[in-house]
This record gives C-alpha cells, sequence and structure tokens, in this order.
DNA sequence: AATACTTTTGCAACAAAGTTGCATTCTTAA
DNA sequence: TTAAGAATGCAACTTTGTTGCAAAAGTATT
C-alpha cells in the first residue's frame, strides 16, 4: 500500500492508506459517497474529495461514468501506476439488480471506427444488466 | 415540435415545446445547466428537471453518460419516440477541445461478449478526443 | 364556449454534493 | 532535528437536485 503511494510521488498518510485500503478491499467500484460512509468519523469530506482527486491524477484510481449522477471509481491495474496514466481497455459492468459496478478485466473494448476528422484519447464502455451473483 | 409530444401522450406546455424547441436548435448534447441558462429566465429551475425527467421516460431523450459529473442529454431518433423505449445504439463523442458531446448516429456500437452468467440490457459508449471542427 | 377534471407549474424549503481559502498539522529530505 | 513543502480540517459557500403543496394551465366533455 505505501508501495504504491511511493512509486506515485505521493506522501504517505493515514488518509491516503486508509482509502486504499478501502479500495483493495472492495470487490466492486466505490463511488464517493460509499467512500464517505466507510471513513466519514475518520476523515473530513473535503480530504476524501482530494484524495480521490490525487488518485486519478497519478493513475492509481480510473472513474467510471454512469447516468445515475454517481461516478465511481476502481483500482487501476499496474501499467497505469507504473506508467502514471490510463491503460484502462475493460469495459464496465453496473448490475441493475444489486446496484453493484464491476470491471471486466477480461472483456477488452472492441475497436471503433470513427468518422473522418474525429481523434480518439480514451474510450469508455459501460454495460448495464444483471450481473452473475444476481442471476 | 407539438406533434412530438402528443405522440407521446403528453400534454402541450410553453414549457416543454421550449425546451423542445431548445433540443431541436442544438447541434451537440446539452445539460441541465445548458437548458437552464438559455430558459432559467422564463420556466422554473425545477420545471426544467421534471421536464427532463418526463422526456428521457417517453423516450424523447436520452442520456449520455460522462465521467464529469454532468449529464448530458440528446433527442432520440423516431424509433424511441414511437415505441416509447430507447433504440439509441449509437456512439457518443465528447470534444476534450470545445466540450461539446455529439451523438454519432453513424458509428454503432460493436458487440461485446459478457462473461457467463452476466446479461446485458444496456450499453454505452462514450469516446473522449478531439472533433472534427476543433481538429 | 363553459365546465369539471387532471396535469403541470412555481414557489419555498430543504438536502445533498462539491469547492475554496486559510490556518494547523503532518511528511519528507537534508 | 529541523526547515520547507505538502496534506488536512474547518468553515463558509456555491451548485445541484428533491419534495410538498397551492395556483395555474391544459384536456376532454357537454
Amino acid at each position: 500500500m505505501e508501495d504504491i503511494l511511493k512509486n506515485s510521488a505521493l506522501s504517505v498518510t493515514a488518509s491516503r492508506k486508509r482509502i486504499l485500503e478501502i479500495f483493495l478491499a472492495s470487490d466492486n467500484a466505490l463511488a464517493h459517497q460509499d467512500i464517505e460512509t466507510k471513513c466519514a468519523d475518520q476523515y473530513d469530506r473535503v480530504t476524501i474529495y482530494r484524495t480521490l482527486q490525487t488518485f486519478l491524477e497519478k493513475g492509481i484510481i480510473h472513474n467510471i461514468p454512469s447516468t445515475d449522477n454517481m461516478i465511481r471509481y476502481a483500482l487501476c491495474n499496474e501499467a497505469c501506476i507504473t506508467t502514471g496514466h490510463h491503460h484502462d481497455n475493460h469495459v464496465h459492468f453496473k448490475c441493475d439488480d444489486c446496484g453493484k459496478t464491476v470491471c471486466l478485466d477480461d472483456v477488452n473494448i472492441p475497436a471503433v471506427n470513427l468518422p473522418k476528422g474525429y481523434t480518439m484519447k480514451e474510450i469508455n464502455m459501460v454495460v448495464n444488466g444483471i450481473c452473475k451473483s444476481c442471476k
């Protein structure tokens, strides 16, 4: 855990370690709110906002778009952390039943051909449906 | 414009017509805020929220996820409006330069194979990069 | 065209989410 | 150990989204 922070040139603080720990312990993506409920008694709301922002910039976590006004975050793979920018090419799945959002690490986003004149920098794919636990 | 409302079994009111008009006049997807700045002097904020909600449910507009805390809305195609549910299978593109989000109506979302046990209900694909106007 | 009924709107009040500046505390590196 | 820099907590604030209710507008019927 401290390694992750040090590799990203971040100072090792209690709140950062705690938030990382929460991510490592979770099997699904977390919204700001999820993290807040897990540690708002220990750390300030503002600190959580700033920590997530920092982790995003350093490539420790990535954010997952959604249409429910709730951006969720998940740990990146090694490649992101070591290079400092994102290499997340996997599909995300949000279950309509349990509400959990997970990274489908084994499902790569297929290629798309954009119309002439468009340049792709990043691509996001989010699937909604029923997950294997709720099936 | 009135036809669209009537076809969706909605009563024709000034605010609904105005918001539809704004969408028809726009070449890109609009966030709640965009609409508010265009007509907050005429209509209440709450009305705009409720109108967008209604349009979504009736399949007049669809929402586009993003990682910037700004859900955007765009008009649906005929098929959505006539059937009352969404048939939006196109890719969305958000330009990192001008910030505009557009529907790439001609680019279909490619198929993905989900792992065993997952059922797909809806799929969203958003590409970030530089659009043809900013190129 | 007037009526009665239903739907929509605006207002107010509120709740939740996110941001900023600044003083204090903690980390790090020398 | 200490000095410099970075992160945190607090307070205050802005923005975003929600809810209940009375007033107004729309719709269908006569």
